[in-house]
RNA sequence: GGAGAGAUGGCAGAGUGGUUAAUUGCGACGGUCUUGAAAACCGUUGAGGGUUUACUUCCUCCGAGGGUUCGAAUCCCUCUCUCUCCGCCA
């Protein structure tokens, strides 16, 4: 959520910027600003009234210890006039105050400003160039599936519908492996560890955003009007509500390993083979909560992680910085990480990478005191996947394959306990 | 699910209708002392929103939302959450 103090400052900024996105309601901003400029103006009306009462009020306490009674009904006489005044002037500030709030949640995160509004050639950061196959036909998972029995759709389907997967055998150790990889290369680099909640209430999808955006994106409980996590951003960084952090304390690193879950309504034509789509998926994020000055920094080393990790495994990979109609909900600037694979001869997006700014931390109540000034300013907030499990899985199960068997790269032997499965 | 207790500042914990943003302790920060540190002593220490060019000044906030009252942390109602005991159960 944006701040009005912001809005008034950058109007003209702002309403350049949310046309990067393609942002059709773009009139909420200045209806925000009339209606803000309206709500001090109530609210001075009703603090003067206030002031006035709370003079008179001591006034009475005063008058009670001397028990000067004879004067006290003048003066609650003159309280009593003022007091309807108050009431009404009380409901219309919270009803404006409302109004302002629910318009300010349907405004998104203004682009950065190196943020695109069209895709071109400088929006790919960087691109495998040589990508070498170790057969020549190679089979894509679906395939692969049939002869090494790796996991089955149907049997997720059997029990709740398209769009699931069942694990099995080696895969389903392999897939394990993966998570427990990628969650002890990020502890290794100081995030923390977090075990959560896969369930969310309305509150916790508004703080970072994927309510309202992605609402009818979740699964929804009505029973106990809770959510299912789209992603484990959402409770990894509840878990920040409401502090006030010492700018030395920053960053806040953390890391969590969650399933995910997503209606994947609408999306009829990227219903894929396979599991490079699923309603379910596991997913290992990481997060950062930074001062203003330092989330572009953590932006970068974020990247830097997640492609490091890549590397590890050895995937031929790029990375694209997205454009303003691509961008989330929150997010400033985002750039994704897809991998290639050979035998689908397709790119994968395995992680997106965002710079939300200070959209959450607001929503979220995250700030910190500044070193120098003592000042309290809102903390800016990152997310990333590091990394999803699916879209790797595959990719790895695809080229990794030999005519005989599917090799697992070194760096997992450690974790599956084998080197390959055949 | 049943019964009871509770929710106050970074933390602990007083406060049951009248200068109470709130005693006190701890923590944190600054200072005195010290070669340095500790101890001791002194001082500072919540957030949000109006107003002002600024100094200033005012308002709101004691889990959330209502109500009573001239006046509410304190009384009443509703909700949420936490803890203890019992029941059920991985």
């Amino acid at each position: 959520m944006l701040r009005i103090s912001f809005i008034s400052k950058n109007r003209e900024k702002i309403l350049f910027r949310l046309k990067k996105r393609n942002f059709k309601k773009i009139y909420l901003i200045d209806e925000v600003l009339l209606l803000d400029k309206k709500r001090k103006k109530i609210q001075n009306i009703l603090n003067k009234i206030l002031e006035k009462e709370n003079i008179l009020s001591k006034k009475i306490g005063k008058l009670l210890i001397k028990n000067k009674n004879y004067e006290l009904n003048d003066i609650k006489n003159k309280c009593i006039l003022s007091k309807n005044k108050k009431k009404k002037l009380k409901k219309e500030l919270k009803d404006i105050l409302f109004i302002i709030n629910q318009k300010l949640i349907n405004i998104p995160n203004i682009p950065d400003k190196y943020v695109n509004k069209n895709f071109d050639k400088n929006n790919i950061l960087f691109k495998e160039k040589k990508i070498k196959k170790l057969v020549n036909n190679p089979l894509p998972h679906w395939e692969l599936t049939k002869k090494f029995n790796l996991f089955d759709l149907s049997l997720g389907s059997k029990m709740c519908g398209t769009g699931f997967s069942v694990y099995i055998d080696k895969c389903a150790k392999l897939q394990r492996s993966l998570i427990q990889y990628f969650l002890d290369i990020n502890i290794k680099y100081s995030y923390k560890e977090y075990n959560l909640p896969y369930l969310i209430n309305e509150m916790s999808g508004i703080s970072t955003g994927q309510i309202p955006d992605k609402e009818n994106q979740m699964y929804f409980i009505e029973n106990d009007k809770l959510y299912l996590i789209p992603t484990g951003e959402v409770p990894l960084m509840n878990c920040y509500r409401d502090k006030i952090f010492n700018e030395n304390d920053l960053p806040i690193k953390a890391t969590t390993y969650t399933p995910c879950f997503r209606r994947e309504a609408g999306s009829y034509g990227t219903k894929s083979k396979g599991i490079n789509r699923l309603h379910q998926f596991d997913k290992v994020e990481i997060i950062q909560i930074t001062s203003s000055k330092n989330s572009n920094y953590a932006l970068k080393n974020m990247i830097l992680h997640v492609k490091n990790i890549i590397i590890s495994l050895n995937l031929p990979f790029r990375i694209l910085r997205l454009t303003g109609p691509d961008l989330g909900y929150s997010s400033s600037i985002t750039y994704d990480i897809e991998v290639y694979s050979i035998a689908q001869k397709k790119w994968l997006e395995v992680s997106s990478i965002s710079n939300c700014t200070n959209f959450q931390s607001n929503r979220l109540n995250i700030k910190y005191k500044n070193n120098v000034t003592g000042e309290i300013a809102l903390c800016h907030t990152l997310n990333g996947s590091s990394l999803a499990i699916p879209r790797i899985l595959v990719t790895l199960l695809e080229n990794y394959q030999t005519n005989y068997q599917i090799n697992i790269p070194k760096v997992l032997i450690p974790y599956t306990g084998f080197d390959s499965i055949k």
